[in-house]
DNA sequence: TTAATTCGTTGACAAATGTCAACGTTCTTT
DNA sequence: AAAGAACGTTGACATTTGTCAACGAATTAA
């Protein structure tokens, strides 16, 4: 259960980790399974947990006053979920999270997670996992505002394939900001060219 | 010169600076004058310094093939400017930094950054500002994808009014993602109501 | 197996946004 | 002081996107 965690942690710093390390992380980290359509986090709850998916398909969005999702996060297995906001700053989260595809998920609070700081590859891996995901937001905040939807598209097609696989269209168009008839023909355009 | 800084320092943090901390961190912070206009990074460089803005107004924008400016980031006094990622990741940026107004910064370089780091206070303020400066991407993306521009431009209004003062209205527009003429008319509207 | 739901597509139309040109005002520069 | 540039607005029109309704195919549930 805890292997691909173990495994991203390695992945994702330099110095190696002891057989201490491991059994630390392990007891840290607890398994969970979140049924489809199961929320793990509900707007105006505080997130107590940040979640390592190791097997599965989770989604983040917000609800508006009409009733309208809007996802600003698709992840699945090898990614994490969880408002870091809510999470760090202890303040109520205004999105909803939850199972699109049956999952197993590995949950740690925030506690747990400053003690396993001790140990220097996961402390390393937190702040490389945070600056990727910095990085990634402000490239979608770039391209939100400089590309054509034809051209967000196409990005997020070739640079997270998975997604596309995993996710349904209207689910895509949504994380996009466009409606799922517009993606409909922007994807039918692009097959023209 | 520099006090602005320090201040800024101590209003991040919890613990205290000491004589020692504060002259380790005035050798490090080389003050520096950018004319209007003039570049503090260009598209293709390595953002090799961080500034803290002393005095003046920066725009981080990115230029696309048809010549056209995109803001990603508008910055005055007491803000920072630099591409995070280029100056981690030490990789070529694709945006361009200039002032629009008169500046005065404060620069720093990744080395005498990271020496800094052993300042508990300094540590910690950049931890809170990397942070913040997540949190404020994550609001972004979420209110380009869920929001209508009339309500994109009234957050903007009512959450940093010193931005709508010190930069014209094309720029507001282009941080927003739309065109002057658009942002011209939702105006228009809003006044109205 | 059948019924119901979800999903993706398409058409018709409305609404929003972009493009281009023109204009007066303000601000800079000479 | 005069000339030029930058700025914000407005109108006319083209283009893009949203909305609503309908449909068939695929998936899920009874």
């Amino acid at each position: 259960m805890h292997e691909s965690l173990i495994k991203y942690i390695e992945r994702h710093s330099t110095t190696p980790l002891s057989e201490r390390d491991i059994s630390s992380i392990k007891e840290a980290f607890i398994p969970k399974k979140i049924r489809k359509r199961q929320y793990f986090l509900q707007a105006g709850e505080v997130c107590k947990y940040m979640a390592f998916i190791v097997k599965g398909a989770m989604r983040q969005y917000s609800v508006d006053d009409k009733g309208a999702e809007h996802m600003v996060r698709l992840s699945i297995e090898g990614w994490w979920a969880g408002d870091r906001e809510s999470f760090t700053m202890l303040t109520p989260t205004i999105y909803n999270i939850d199972a699109w595809e049956e999952s197993e998920v590995l949950i740690i609070t925030k506690a747990d997670m400053n003690q396993l700081t001790s140990i220097p590859a996961m402390s390393e891996m937190a702040r490389q996992l945070d600056n990727n995901h910095a990085f990634a937001l402000q490239k979608r905040v770039h391209s939100s505002i400089s590309d054509p939807i034809e051209k967000r598209y196409a990005d997020l097609a070739k640079t997270y394939p998975q997604l596309l696989e995993r996710f349904p269209q209207h689910l895509i168009a949504s994380y996009l900001g466009v409606t799922k008839e517009t993606l409909s023909r922007v994807r039918h355009n692009l097959v023209k060219k």
